[in-house]
DNA sequence: GCTAATCCTGTCGGGTCAGTAGGATTAATG
DNA sequence: CATTAATCCTACTGACCCGACAGGATTAGC
């Protein structure tokens, strides 16, 4: 069903090494950060890395230096970069029926209210993914869609 | 992300073929429907959704009568089948993060707080997916966590 | 005993996924 | 101006999973 892929779990944490970086040190211009840097951080193959990290460049999330002293830098501010944004960059759309996108299926007979079920999980799925920025994710403070869902008492649990 | 597999797909469409079959006449004692009229029903590969059925019936969602006039009974009402259910028999666990479950994933560093993210993300799918039985899915009923999130206004469009 | 069904095992091609290899290009810095 | 440190690009691989099919063993109603 939801499976995180490597590329998403991979993408986000690197975006969030970048914005520690960003906000880190007082108001200085953040320096651009290499991808060996980002991979040390939080200990991610370094090839594989390199090349998620040009996929989040060619979706526009971060902006790049060629050469020496080069690196990553975020091209916009944390809090206004959702956690959607960057699984979609690696990983194309969130949600996905066989194939198609939830709201262009279609179903003979008894089935014909299964679109708006598929339709309704994509919905669930922005609301937490959306609705949480870098910054929000970083710093633990979540909005509230998503505390009402950790509130959930077996939210914790298996099933 | 969230890719609804063909057996899932399939398996909802077959539980929703079986769950007519069951109040359509009046209060008769329901037959038992064949894999080969399931799979006319909803238009599906009869060979493959023998091995789904039979994986529902292995998870206790269907009982099976063997030899000829045989085939497939929903083992409870269809008020009482979660679509989640449904899901969780073909395809596991709704939500994995790199083959873990989420609420037992780590992380090293500023990524700390990102497996309460994932659990959050599993929450919202089980509000959907458990929230939302069978028999409501047949008839469109929606629970209201689902009439809310299907309320957005651009819930039907890509993105 | 015929027939209609479940049940089981095995196979198969193609696609995706995680990860690696190797090198071309770019730019700061001494 | 050469060295060096970085991005960038193309290609490859090995493993695994997924959708689907084949063939036959078993069961039970008529």
């Amino acid at each position: 069903m939801v499976d995180i892929s490597a590329r998403s779990d991979y993408a986000v944490r690197a975006m969030l090494a970048l914005a520690a970086d960003h906000d880190d040190p007082g108001a200085e211009k953040p320096a651009p950060v290499s991808v060996d840097r980002l991979a040390q951080a939080q200990d991610l193959p370094v090839k594989f890395l390199e090349a998620i990290v040009a996929d989040l460049r060619r979706a526009g999330l971060v902006a790049s230096r060629r050469g020496a002293r080069g690196g990553y830098l975020l091209s916009r501010p944390a809090d206004q970069i959702a956690v959607g944004d960057i699984i979609r960059a690696v990983d194309g759309p969130l949600a996905e029926v066989r194939g198609l996108r939830p709201h262009d299926t279609a179903y003979p007979g008894e089935a014909e209210h299964l679109p708006a079920l598929w339709v309704a999980t994509r919905a669930a799925l922005r609301a937490v993914l959306d609705g949480t920025s870098l910054d929000q994710l970083r710093r633990g403070a979540w909005p509230t869609e998503v505390t009402a869902l950790l509130r959930q008492p077996d939210a914790w649990e298996s099933r």
